[in-house]
DNA sequence: TGAATTCCGAGTTATTCACTCATGTTTGCC
DNA sequence: GGCAAACATGAGTGAATAACTCGGAATTCA
């Protein structure tokens, strides 16, 4: 029930892109150093989100990584469905008929009440929600220098 | 991002538990048949179960377990927290300074919304919802027979 | 041309999961 | 009392998955 590292460097990625979002494309090595997230771990990540549309590359020297769009219009869903694939808590809601039947089974109400609250929760966070909230919450410590 | 099969079989178990309620303690082996979980393993999660305090067990012949407490008083957030432990979906939420800063980090704001969003749709079902809503939407099938 | 960078696929290691097994203890029933 | 049906517990195991690493090719800027 634990989210992967996949999903936590994808949110810290993408967060550390939404920061820099004007400062022209970010490289793996920039992103990681800054993060915390090892180098070539991060080039696996990204290559899921920038299959899902949510970045841009620019190969060669002085090239990176780019928002594909604004922080505003990316929420944290769109990041772990693309390296989680499927927020579903449970394969038998994938897969057609995973456990015999389809109704047979109670719990998988249970299981879709839980993965549409997850997916409501997380496509209403975006990376500038992230941004905004983050400053309004701990803007005090940077004040204090 | 998966739930393990301790949370499901122990949905499954709890399920059936409530089910046959009144019929007196359930034994391993009966749970176990009817509901398709390996029966030495059931065995181990039911431990935790007992431990948290959602069932109690009789032991010797003619034993087994029973709800320690009514259906709609047993939510499917008790038991999926007494057996994947904590539904927070990251270690830096449980461990105290598992990051380095607590509040230098803005994805813990979101691994927060995800925790608490989380804990309040499975605190929200219980096994009486479950046995219930089962029936309303299923149960023309049983009827046609 | 050469340095910086993305891109791609395969390989590796450590951890966790999903069980099994062996053994002991308690209790009802004949 | 004694046997069989249960719970109780802790250790062990095989397979799968997660979390990386590595090597090399392609691209682009200066």
């Amino acid at each position: 029930m634990k989210l992967s590292t996949r999903g936590r460097y994808g949110i810290h990625a993408m967060y550390d892109l939404a920061k820099y979002a004007d400062g022209g494309p970010q490289s793996i090595k920039a992103i990681s150093e800054r993060e915390g997230i090892p180098e070539a771990y991060l080039e696996q990540l990204i290559a899921p989100l920038k299959r899902a549309g949510l970045v841009t590359s620019t190969r060669g020297a002085q090239g990176g990584y780019t928002l594909a769009r604004a922080p505003e219009e990316i929420t944290v869903g769109d990041v772990l469905r693309a390296l989680e694939g499927g927020l579903s808590l449970v394969d038998c809601l994938d897969e057609e008929d995973a456990c015999g039947k389809s109704c047979a089974c109670a719990s998988r109400i249970v299981w879709m009440k839980l993965r549409d609250g997850l997916n409501a929760i997380v496509d209403g966070i975006t990376l500038r929600d992230m941004i905004t909230e983050y400053e309004r919450q701990c803007a005090q410590e940077d004040k204090t220098t």
